[in-house]
DNA sequence: TTTTATTATTGAATATATTCATGTTTGGAG
DNA sequence: CTCCAAACATGAATATATTCAATAATAAAA
């Protein structure tokens, strides 16, 4: 790697620190690209050299948190319920999310709709590696007949991810509810997932 | 009303109907305040008179929309499973919809988040409506015995808004995606919860 | 009708994201 | 070592949402 290369990756890594303290303590819209620059010891341009714009820093960012946090650790404890596994999983990816400042996790929720072709960027990608997760979870537990079988996997998945997306959503939206909240009426909800809400119990 | 009161009115119509017609044609993004005062023939410090932001302008104009589309028009068919109640509601809302230009639907679901506590307006607020609507079907759902005894209702219809969400999330995400697909992964989603995931088929 | 107070309108001023023409640095060729 | 082209950095210029002090219109009082 020769000295362009490397200074590259200095200025990035300063911009990126700067901005990931400033959005964190100052939240997303109070902090302005001048800002970040004058802090990062930068110009604006630079800024812009490296991050098409602001709301690409926030979402690279949160893009690389969230890696972290789901990369590695999901077990699916041996004994217990699909409900179970699905929980242990969702528990670490909660945890990082409670990192956030609710303000910034807001202001995030609206950047990810920014891109032109939102599928591409913001939150959706960022959730696909979420879905994903879900699918090849959920694809286990069918392999270890703790599914009902004949179920379409993906949606499944699809399911399991809107439910989450929407603790999120309430979460974030509400000032006054704490994460414990959040995760207790998730629990609640994909109890309901599985079990069902026919009468009958059975396929109907 | 007095003259003033009834100026007021034609005024605000005025900057209502110019908006929704830009936003509609232009997109949120392209269409400047000041294009929408011009066309209105008032300044655009007016439009502020009227409005807080242009984000309350396009959340104004949606949530008239959405409350339209909900008020009336739900039967629940006395024959058939809850399921079946869940879909005719739902159609409404969703072909509601789908007279927005994706991008308009891209650009409000951002802007739903811009409000500093998100859940007295925004998005949040938009749905409160759809998620009372939605829980007292299931109520009533419930008194006729079409749903399984002992649900959680307040988190029986969270999840189904849930779902409804995200199906609305990926259909506005994904300019490819047509809403009829939309509407085919939400009746399938719709579906497993109905059925649950669980593979006995009981509580377990 | 004239005067006064309240309410509404106006557009220039402000703040900030983003662009872009210009200048500077770097790695390597001769 | 010198010079060149490519890569990078710079900050003034641009566009646009939002604010606000000044002006105008209206209703009520005298």
């Amino acid at each position: 790697m020769g000295l362009r290369e490397i200074k590259k990756e200095r200025v990035r890594k300063a911009i990126l620190e700067t901005a990931r303290d400033m959005f964190f303590t100052r939240g997303y819209d109070e902090t302005t690209i001048e800002a970040i620059a004058q802090k990062a010891e930068v110009a604006v341009g630079t800024v812009y050299n490296y991050f098409d714009s602001k709301s690409t820093l926030i979402l690279a960012i949160t893009a690389e948190d969230t890696s972290k946090a789901l990369g590695d650790k999901f077990h699916i404890p041996e004994s217990g319920s699909g409900l179970d596994g699905i929980k242990v999983y969702v528990n670490s990816f909660m945890k990082n999310l409670s990192m956030y400042p609710k303000r910034l996790l807001r202001e995030l929720m609206r950047e990810a709709w920014r891109s032109e072709t939102a599928l591409s960027k913001g939150i959706i990608n960022q959730d696909l590696t979420l879905l994903d997760a879900l699918s090849r979870l959920l694809r286990e537990l069918a392999g270890k007949h703790k599914l009902k079988p004949g179920t379409d996997i993906e949606h499944a998945s699809l399911t399991i991810y809107g439910i989450i997306t929407t603790a999120i959503m309430w979460y974030a939206a509400d000032d006054e509810r704490t994460s414990r909240q959040m995760l207790e009426s998730l629990e609640i909800m994909l109890q309901i997932l599985f079990r069902g809400l026919n009468p009958e119990g059975g396929d109907k």
